[in-house]
DNA sequence: CTGAAAGCGCTAACAC
DNA sequence: GTGTTAGCGCTTTCAG
């Protein structure tokens, strides 16, 4: 077996106690002679100290659980690793769990979570967590949660990170008017997830701006990938000939809706504009590049790390929310505005 | 403080040990009367066992650390999410650690690894671990672990997941060779790290094959992203217009590459054929879409999450290294065999 | 400055 | 079947 503090005190000829005091950096308590006599040893015979029994007295376990859908949604690993690096400055090591938004897994890894009594949460879901046995225990636990870009009806009490996404869809669908689109459609991503229907609101402002009749021919739901994106195009300009711009509920499916584009001989900007949301890596490298509005991804996961740390400290306070800048990011997917400057 | 078995064994009238029972499912024991009263119980209460406790006890905590460089390559999500799907569906949670191929994080975080008592340890990692210490520590600890994608020198005795790096690039570079490329130039990836030397192994094998003279000018190192692999490309042409094929050391860089011959104004395939390596999603979506050389990501990182399992279940058996099929993805990027089926 | 002892929450061996 | 007891490895009083 693996050596205890008890083998080192007794190699060392002290107590337990002592040896407590030396490998937890305690100042006071330890002669510099024993502490180095101690350290040494400890160096010598390799000695590791087990974390999981200093948790179960001291009550923490310096880990935090963070629940996301897919890591292979690109949109994730910038927040995963804003996070995490925030989380690691701090001496905290995280658990990293994909739902794929099913609430059965969301379920069984939040009481994993409670069972392995992390410090704290952070969540990213979809639909609602209808487990009221759990949700008690949750709020019971008092465990320090932070709500990830989606909120969440039961978790509600807790705080969030967000972005505005009704506005800064607003402001997106907005360019597109300004430079001559009209005709514009929402190729959207799942229904009745949260970020998806507030962009959907700045969607419908941007056209009531703007004085466009809505046309719920124009809205289509899918999937946050490619083929969704693709397919969904391919199947709304066909109904829809008159199309000029479509807003794509973000990047992943925008990608997807140029390749559609492509195919039909649709030139972006010229015959269609195109939006995506998020701002991924690879929204620029595309032929054209795509404008979109740009999320600060990984901004998020670490302000949300940040957030949660301070709860962690102090479980009084309350965390208020936190609203994180968009901004568009203007490429060529989108006609110039100079149109409206030579005026 | 919350529940304590010690609470529900009072509140039950029974022993702690009746609870433990029927908490770890333990069949025998119990009556079945008892058995419910207690679940009944645990239920109401709302009453979460603390496995911290247990694994110190057990010695097991259900934990398995995983290391890579940085989720934010696009080369990872799959391969973490392969990790996660296996080790879920055996009850494990995951640790995530971004090293950024830095030794001293990634001696840090094996060190946290070993004081948090995780079961195993999954390591992706460029570059050598040159800690004596460490490496004596993780050996001394018995600790599973499986290598995954790079071998480690300081690592060797523990096996790993592969791929066979020089086989494959020797494919692929020979594609470009039988499709007209003579002049084929290496925009590789960091220097030393071992998949891009095996890469480049695999590489000068199919020149020497085609009996090509190989040209030291035509292999520039440089970084895992875009912006070198655009730099890189704009550098090499500039010295070498003559070439005719570029053998790019990942998808990303291939990206980059792309970007930097669509403004050089070649054609790809026609002046310049272009490969690249891993398949990432974004590979098939560029314009021209890329040929490139599939590794089995996903598969990889369930593959080594099977095998570290294994090696928990049973530290005795030695895994054997695992070595995993790539599969050339033949797209728009390189020129079409027919030239030969012509003849 | 250091040791002894009690206890963290749980498991496991051994009685009854 | 169930209770009792002795730890697991560590921290934390409290003496001295």
């Amino acid at each position: 077996m693996a050596l205890t503090i008890k083998d080192i005190a007794s190699m060392a000829g002290v107590s337990k106690g002592t040896v407590s005091r030396v490998i937890n950096n305690n100042p006071e308590g330890v002669s510099e002679e024993t502490r180095e006599k101690i350290l040494k040893l400890i160096d010598e015979v390799g000695y590791v100290p087990n974390k999981m029994a200093r948790s179960i007295t001291v009550a923490e376990t310096k880990t935090i659980g963070l629940i996301i859908p897919d890591v292979q949604n690109p949109f994730f690993p910038q927040v995963i690793r804003g996070v995490e690096d925030c989380a690691m400055e701090n001496g905290y090591t995280v658990f990293l769990c994909n739902s794929d938004s099913d609430i059965k897994k969301e379920q069984k890894y939040l009481y994993t979570f409670l069972e392995k009594r992390v410090d704290g949460i952070i969540i990213n879901t979809s639909g609602d967590l209808n487990d009221k046995k759990l949700t008690a225990l949750i709020h019971k636990s008092n465990i320090p949660i932070v709500i990830l870009d989606r909120k969440i009806k039961e978790l509600s009490r807790y705080p969030g990170v967000y972005v505005d996404n009704a506005r800064a869809a607003r402001e997106g669908v907005s360019y597109l008017i300004e430079n001559g689109a009209s005709n514009i459609a929402y190729i959207a991503g799942v229904k009745d997830v949260y970020t998806v229907e507030e962009r959907l609101k700045g969607y419908c402002m941007a056209l009531e701006d703007a004085g466009i009749i809505i046309n719920k021919q124009y809205l289509s739901y899918g999937g946050y990938n490619i083929q969704s994106g693709y397919e969904r195009t391919r199947e709304m300009l066909s109904h829809n000939p008159e199309i000029d711009g479509i807003f794509a509920g973000c990047d992943t499916i925008a990608i997807g809706v140029l390749k559609a584009l492509r195919e039909l001989n649709k030139k972006v900007p010229d015959h269609i504009q195109l939006l995506g949301f998020d701002n991924i890596t690879m929204s620029g490298e595309m032929v054209p590049p795509i404008t979109t509005v740009s999320q600060p991804m990984y901004e998020m996961g670490y302000q949300a790390a940040r957030m949660l740390l301070a709860s962690i400290q102090d479980k009084t306070i309350h965390q208020a929310d936190q609203y994180l800048e968009t901004d568009l990011m203007i490429r060529e997917s989108t006609r110039k505005k100079q149109v409206r400057e030579e005026i």
